[in-house]
This record gives C-alpha cells, structure tokens and sequence, in this order.
DNA sequence: ACCACTCGTGACATCGATTACCTACCCAGC
DNA sequence: GCTGGGTAGGTAATCGATGTCACGAGTGGT
C-alpha cells in the first residue's frame, strides 16, 4: 500500500543526504563515506526502495533486457533455444524481450529497429533476412544464431549444416540406398542451402547422381513437408529413404510416413524433437542441441557486455547422430518394373 | 549513419515549431492547425523521427509491453501460448517481455514485481503461487492463464479441468477399464488439483472404487511421468489403462509405453502434442488448444487496455476429445493370478 | 467598441535517475 | 600561514517526451 513510488529523493531525504550520494551508493561508487553509505543503504532497506528502471534506462541510454528475435515462438527448436536464454539472462539479472519474425526479413528490420531504439543491452537473433549491414550501427551488442551474419561482423553461435547433412545423407548411402529424397526449406535460408550442399557432397563422395526431382526444397511448414512426402512416395519410382533438413519437415513427414504405412522408407532427419524416439520406427536424427546453442548465444552476449574486445568468432555448436532405427533401414524394393 | 538521435526538438526545429506542437501532432491531438501539422508530418517522415519509447514510457507512465509469465518457454503448451499473444500483441503494435517462473511462487513475484515496475501495460500470468492479493495494487491489466486467479479479482482464462478429466476417465472407463492410473502434476496446482478430482468423479459415477496406489500426482517433469509409469506397469496388478493429466505427462508416459511395447495399455491424455497421431497407437487426448488460449488471453487484455470496465470474467476456452486409439483400447487381461 | 471564448501555440515544469562540475574540508609540506 | 591534492558531497543540467498553464489572435454577441 504504502509503498507507492518511493524514489531516490525520498531515500536521500531519509539518510539525510543528497540524491547524488544516494545514486552512488546505488551504483557502487567508493567515494562514499562508509557511515554515509551504511545510512543511505538502510534508508533503502527501510523504504524498500528499488529504483525505476525506466529512468534508469532513459539516462543511461541502455536497457537490462536481452532481445531474442527469432522465426517463431511456437517452434520448438526456437523455443528451446529462448528458453535457455532466458535462464542466463535471468541469472544475471536481465529481462528478456522476444519477438518473431515469422521469416519475414521486414519484420526482423522493424523488431530488430525497435529494440536498438529500446536501448536492449543486446540482441540476440535468428536472422530473416540476407544482408545485416543495418546492424552495424546499432550500439548494442549483437549475437546471430542458426544462421550468420551476412556484412555484418558479430559473434555467431551456428552448427556446421554442411557437414551434418552430409553426415545424414552419407549414413543412409551407407545402409545401401540410392534415391534419396531432400524434404527442406527454402533455399533464400542459408541453413538450408548449406544442407542441400551437404546432401550433394554425401551423394558426389559416393558417385551417386543426384535426381533432382527429389528435392523438395519448399516446405517452410509442417504441413508442407507432409504434403511433398505424400507426392515423393506416391510416385513410380519413389525414394527408399528421405533426408529432413530441419525439425519441421521432420515432424510433417514422419507422421506422413506413418500415416501411409510406410515403415520401409529410411528416414535421417536434421534436428531432434519429442517423440523423435517413441515413433515408428524411431526417427534416426543429427542432433544439434538447443539448450546448447541457447546457451552459448547467451554466454557470448554476456560476454561482449562484460565488455570483451575480442574479434568476433563463429562459434559451432557440436552435432551428432543419433541412431533410433529410421534410418538404419534398408532400401525397400517395392513394385518395381525397370532394372 | 545520419539518423543517429534525432530527437522531437529536432523535428519541431525542422517545422519551425516548438516541442510541443510536435508532440501534439504524434499524439493525434485534434488542436492543431492542419497547416502546422502537414509541416510537421513532413519533418517527421524527412527526418524518420520515430519517438523514444523508453522517455515516452517514463513520462505516460506505462510502457507498450505486455509481459508473460509463464512456467517454462520450453514447454510446447506455454509456447503456443506465447507465440499467439506475441502475434495480438504484434498487431496492436506492443512488445512482448517473457519471463518463466518454473513454477516456483517466489519467482513469480519477483518477475511480475519488476514488470510491474517497468510499467508494462499488462501481464498475462500462469501462477505458481496461491495467493495473488499482492498484485492488487498493481495498476496494469491483468490475465491469468491456466490457473485461476486466488484472491485477487481479475480476468481469467481457463479450461474446465473438472469435466475434461473427468471426461477422458469415463471414455476409459466406457472401454472397459477398472483399473486406470493417474500421472500428473503435485497438486499444488490448481489444474492438477481439478483433474484428479475429475478422475474421482468419473470413477464415482461409474460406481468404481478408486486404488489410490494408481495415482502417481508427482510428476512435475517428463522424466518423473515416464519413471512412474514404469513403476506402474511393473506391478502384479498393473492398470490397464492410464490418464495422464498434462502434455508433459503424456510425453513421459507414451515413451515408456513404447519402451515397454505396451501397446495394450490404454492411455487418455489431457492436452494435445506434436506426434501425439503419429505414435503407435495413436494417443487419445483431450485438446484444449494453446492457441485458443492465448489469443482469448490477448484479446482480453486489449479489450481492459481499450478500457472495458466490466466486471472480471472467467473464460472457458473449449475442450474436446480427440479420438485416436489408445484410449479405445479394451482391457488386456495379462497374467493374472486372482479374481 | 468591448467582453467572453475558442483556437493554435509555446515556455516551462516534470517523470526519476545519472552525470558534469563545483564546493568545502582536511591534512601534508614548504 | 599558505598552497596543493585528495575526498565527501551538493547543485544543476540532462536524458526525451509530455502535461500545465498562459498568451495572442480571431470571432461573435451586445
């Protein structure tokens, strides 16, 4: 009740002290006298004085938030992710704006626009859009995740797509298949264009040929994913195996497969989720980790705000694959006519 | 480069006009002449003077953020949840802070005590704690979500835990099962409070005595419902059947269904999942969409913020049974030694 | 011709804290 | 006794926008 608006005046006025000396204390500056100091922090303590962090912000020209701008909230990858952040942030002290920009490169524009204006302490951001020159004057500290900075330099917290989509493709080359379809996304993400790179060189290494009408590279929703997988096995000469490259087209076509019966097509997806174990068979995975990836962005940021100088770095969150059956199946020869 | 603070000084110069008169402009004060106010939405527009938000929020007052405090960003629930508010809230053109308490009540206070502080517009809660009398003072708008409000008289939006429960017990016990467990949540929540009490009632109308050796009501985390239901199904006189009375509980308890290739095991969920169709079976749940929730939350909020005096209502977002499988399944009679 | 009023505007205080700059004092050293 | 230097603390400006209030210019009624 009573504790309505206590300020920093009442407080000075309460160790009978002037404002300043009370914002120094506040702030930890050593020129005070320790009795004045000891007065000052009572009065806070007795007051239950907490100083307004708008004002604080405004004459500081920095927030204590965190920005986290990422494709979706409501995407578990990213949710995983943020969830991470917000442990560290919160640990030391800060709050945690997030905000989505559904892979719209305008929306990150005016997000990303809003924050710097907010004065975030720093943003961390899944980018949208291709080129981040825009940044560079921002005077917050910036930390990429999932894809790089394009003309921009700041610390990245990426996993090595190529060679983890490699590593996919190559594990179901290696169980004997060889029409291998790409469920992915877009190829304007880079992420995804590193994956269908990586899904190549797996097929180049084997002197296998790519088909290319096996590449779908246009789900950017489950339900996309789900639909192509229904094309791709209801053709003559259907894949034996399918390489998900991200957690979204795996989620869109394992249920697919399930739906069709088809527990003969391999399946590597790039990306873990819930569930991933517990399906039909259980879904063979390259795992980069979100807690990590979260948690590095996060470490770095704090880092940068602790006011390290060190050049900045793309730092590669470990990736390995996980083997649950889906992808150890052998190449199915169905109703085949040729060969 | 150039558009390094560009203050509203700066426009009113650049229109030759004062402060003010600017301010009257961006505010859409009606007195002011059109002449005046063209020169100025020039300057604005040449200058791409966008106001500070934090120097607006410390004069106004309130700050054009909504903040959410949730239990965890990670669980997929609170996700939607989240990622429908941050879309309304979007397009009304406010930012969205998130904070998650991890259920601990002290946390909660904490984190709405400092949105409160930074003069958020409004919050949209999931309580941990049992008493909300000390955001009575607060003068943002308030929702809670999931969990009722105690105390405190504010609007809510809620699912009828009760009858939802209630609801998937007696489908089970429709399809013959006597013996049906509970996995949930400690019952310091009101939710899981309210779902044990369903699965009282349904087993009272059917005139079936409750074993309650079957009810495992500790399971805060997936892991916990997965161990216990271990446990469970490792009696001689395991349940037949199993409702589980949140998502997590369900991501817990289907998995280890699976490890133990228990697909005779019913198994009734409240809350739907991501790949909850594509397990085998399929698991019967009990949806009470996040989605829904989350904009009924947002909505409401606007419509306080709007300035919508009625009185506080309690909201029921709708529930219904999906029907997939598991919850079909009869009574397996395993080995059995009595009755 | 004068009062009463509205209309468009600007000067100045204000939100709550921080910072630049300056004072007062104490003690050492010449 | 006076100067120099360091320390504790105060005064006022500042961050950027908005609320208060007052002021000059038209307008219309009498």
């Amino acid at each position: 009740m009573s504790r309505r608006k206590v300020r920093l005046t009442d407080v000075a006025a309460a160790a009978g002290t002037s404002a300043k000396t009370a914002s120094r204390v506040l702030n930890g500056d050593p020129r005070v006298a320790v009795a004045t100091r000891a007065r000052v922090e009572r009065a806070i303590a007795e007051l239950q004085y907490r100083p307004d962090p708008l004002a604080r912000s405004l004459r500081k020209g920095t927030d204590e938030t965190i920005g986290v701008v990422i494709d979706s909230i409501a995407d578990p990858f990213f949710a995983s992710v943020t969830s991470e952040i917000e442990k560290v942030a919160f640990a030391n002290g800060l709050t945690v704006t997030v905000a989505s920009t559904g892979r719209s490169a305008d929306r990150e524009r005016l997000l990303l626009d809003g924050m710097v204006r907010r004065k975030v302490a720093g943003v961390i951001v899944a980018p949208a859009s291709l080129n981040h020159a825009y940044l560079g004057g921002a005077s917050c500290a910036v930390v990429f995740i999932d894809r790089g900075p394009v003309a921009l330099d700041v610390d990245a917290v990426l996993v090595d797509d190529f060679h983890g989509a490699r590593t996919a493709v190559a594990h179901l080359i290696a169980h004997g298949h060889r029409r291998i379809a790409y469920v992915g996304d877009l190829l304007n993400m880079q992420t995804a264009d590193q994956r269908l790179a990586g899904y190549r060189a797996a097929h180049a290494a084997a002197d296998l040929p790519v088909d290319e009408s096996l590449i779908a590279a246009d789900c950017s929703e489950i339900a996309d994913a789900t639909e192509r997988a229904g094309q791709l096995l209801a053709r003559p000469d259907a894949p034996t195996a399918i390489f998900t490259a991200n957690t979204r087209c795996s989620m869109g076509v394992a249920p697919a497969l399930h739906a069709l019966s088809r527990t003969d097509v391999a399946l590597v997806g790039f990306g873990d989720f819930l569930m991933a174990a517990s399906l039909q068979p259980a879904v063979t995975v390259i795992d980069h980790s979100p807690e990590v990836i979260g948690q590095l962005a996060a470490e770095r940021l704090f880092h940068r705000l602790a006011g390290s100088g060190e050049p900045s770095r793309r730092i590669e969150a470990p990736l390995r694959l996980i083997v649950r059956g889906s992808g150890e199946l052998p190449p199915s020869t169905p109703v085949r006519r040729d060969n």
